[in-house]
This record gives structure tokens, sequence and C-alpha cells, in this order.
DNA sequence: GTAAATCATGTGGTCAGACCACTTGAATGA
DNA sequence: TCATTCAAGTGGTCTGACCACATGATTTAC
């Protein structure tokens, strides 16, 4: 028995190789790849499952693909990719109350990041609490693609509650001073 | 002119129409799906393109394929289709600080909610901070599973620093008492 | 009769070759 | 000079052919 570890199958080996050439060759978002019978040759894989791979990263959002010119690396510094795992997460459970109270998790933990920061509550009071900006301010991309997505699904009512935005400022502004 | 919109290619189609095809014929997770060739038949496409749709589709987690068996409807449970777009975020900038700082947000998020929670103190101390646990407990499914998804891709470093989340609890039941 | 070996069938995995549709840019013509 | 034409490159799709593997029925040996 052993484990006998049937290895990876070709197009999820093409993924990585891929990957990998793209690091090698220092392909940048917006630079085109190598059309796809010629990465069926260096990689000496057929070109079926080479676009096996190159579909399901276009599915992800990381490739982008034009007919007749070829193959590009996507920008995701613009949220693509998250925006898929947002619709892969949620596709159960459209709980409004889940998506509203994530928001408030991220957005909690904008101003806690933010809290580290000399500027905190000039910041805050500059922005008059539009996250599009704070999340900004905070430097993690991450974070600011999540909430987009999440903001996007919670809608925009934006029924804020202050207060409470308020208290968690001042609850933060007290741990951090502690 | 005019949009000449060029219709979705097939494979993107397909994966509608699998899905739909998973809808209508109430396949559960765990259930067989069609084989790829009675897909091909049934949909009039290229056994090719069904592949593509079907490959996207198994790495993105939702479905999982054994050879000489068929190909099955997978849970949600494993997210397993996360560790590769991880690779490609972080292939891109160094984005590894943001991970984590997106992962202690969550759990300061986690944290704030079952503060309003009566027993929040024990539930701490019970659980001592094993977020599996607590994530349940706040019953926001989306919140544990965005949180499974960054917990993946911050790595099992598991440094935590409890001096940080111990003034975060304090931070939050001040918050939470006043 | 029972247990083991064999075989047929069905499935995914992969490949090669063939077209088609489209884009681009060079060659050609007016 | 400018418009037309054409060749080459690229993704999009299909088909048919194998291979590797899993399963269950069939056959065989005991």
């Amino acid at each position: 028995m052993t484990g006998s570890h049937r290895p990876p199958s070709k197009f999820v080996a093409a993924i990585s190789q891929i990957q990998e050439m793209i690091k090698a060759d220092q392909i940048s978002p917006g630079d085109k790849l190598p059309s796809e019978r010629e990465l069926s040759e260096r990689l000496s894989i057929g070109r079926s499952s080479v676009r096996e791979a190159l579909r399901a990263l276009e599915l992800l959002g990381l490739i982008e693909t034009r007919r007749g010119e070829g193959t590009f690396l996507r920008d995701f510094k613009d949220h693509h990719l998250v925006p898929l795992i947002g619709a892969f997460i949620f596709n159960d459970d459209q709980k409004k109350e889940h998506v509203y109270d994530m928001k408030a998790v991220l957005e909690m933990g904008c101003l806690a990041i933010l809290a580290g920061q000399p500027d905190f509550d000039q910041k805050i009071i500059r922005n008059k609490l539009d996250f599009h900006e704070l999340m900004d301010a905070t430097g993690n991309s991450l974070l600011k693609k999540i909430w987009l997505v999440i903001s996007d699904y919670a809608g925009s009512s934006a029924a804020y509650d202050h207060d409470r935005l308020n208290e968690l400022i001042e609850g933060i502004k007290k741990t951090n001073h502690s």
C-alpha cells in the first residue's frame, strides 16, 4: 500500500508550473503569457491539459484570455479574486445578519488597525467614517478587498449604527492606551 | 458597434448548466454527477469543454473527481481551493502581513460578537482561545468560513500574541459595559 | 457450494490533430 | 498615401483515440 500518492493530475501540475513560469519570467500583470501551444510544448503536456489549467485560473480571475490575442496575467490588485471567494463562500448561507455582522467586524478591525497609528483621531474625524478611505489608510489591501465584497452583499443600506461605532472607537482607544 | 456581445464561452456556459443540473436533479453533496461523456451529450458540447468546466469547478472545491469512479458533488466543508488562490496572492506582494492582520481582525470580531452574550467570560476561559470553537459559538457561519480560509493562508505559525488578545478582550469588555 | 481469478464495462486522464473565429500587422494594390 | 487583402498567430471547440483505474459479473479452480 504505502501512500502511493498518485502524482497530481497534469492540469494541477500545470497550474503550479504556470505559476512558477510567471515568477521566473517575471511576467507582470497585464503582460502576455506564452500561448497555449507554447505552454504545451514547454511543459511537455497536451494542450487540452494546459487549457484545463488556464480555464481554471481564468475562472479564479487570475488570468484573462482574449481570443485571437492571447492570455494575459491579470492585475488582481483591483478585487478580482476576492469576489470569487465571496461567491463561493456565500453559496449556501445567505444569512443577511451574518453579512451585516461580518461587515461590522471588518470595520471594527479597520479602526483597530488604524488605532495603532499616530494620527488616529484626525483620520477618523477627517474621513467621517468613510470606510473606503479608512480601509485604504490601513494599507491592508486584503482587508479592503474582502470588505468591498462583503459590503456588496450587505447592500448599501448603510444604516450605520454610529453610536455603536463610537463605543467601539472608545473601546479601541482604551485598549490602545492601556 | 453595439455590444455585439460574444456569447459566453462553452465552458463558462457549461458551468452554469452543470450547476442548474445539480439543482434540477437534486444532486446532494456526496452524490455522483453524470459522467463527462453523458454531460457532453446532454449539454451538446464537446467533452473537452465539459472537462474544462469540471476542472474549474474542481479547483474551486465544488466537486471531486475519482478516476475510474466518477465525479461527485462536494460539500463545502473542505475549502480545498483556497491554498491555490493563496499562492497567487503571495506570489504578487508580500501580503503575508495583511493576511495575518486579517486573521487578527476576524478573531477580534469573533470576540466582540461573543462579548454580547451572557456567558462571555466562561466561553473564553473554557475554550482557551480555540477559535474553532469560538467561531462556532458566534453562530455566524460566514465569519467562520472566512476565518478558516484566512487561517489557511496565515499558516500555522500560530505565534499568537496572547497579550495583545487579552488587551483586546479587556477593551471589548469595557466597550460592552459602557 | 465457495472462493479466487478473470474479464467486460464504465469512468476519468491525456493526447494529437483538425477546424473555426478572431486579431494583428505586413504585404499589396489603387 | 491610404485602403484592401492576406498570412500568421491565438484562443475556442470538437472528435477520436488510448491509458489507468474501479467495479461488478462471469468464469474457473478447489
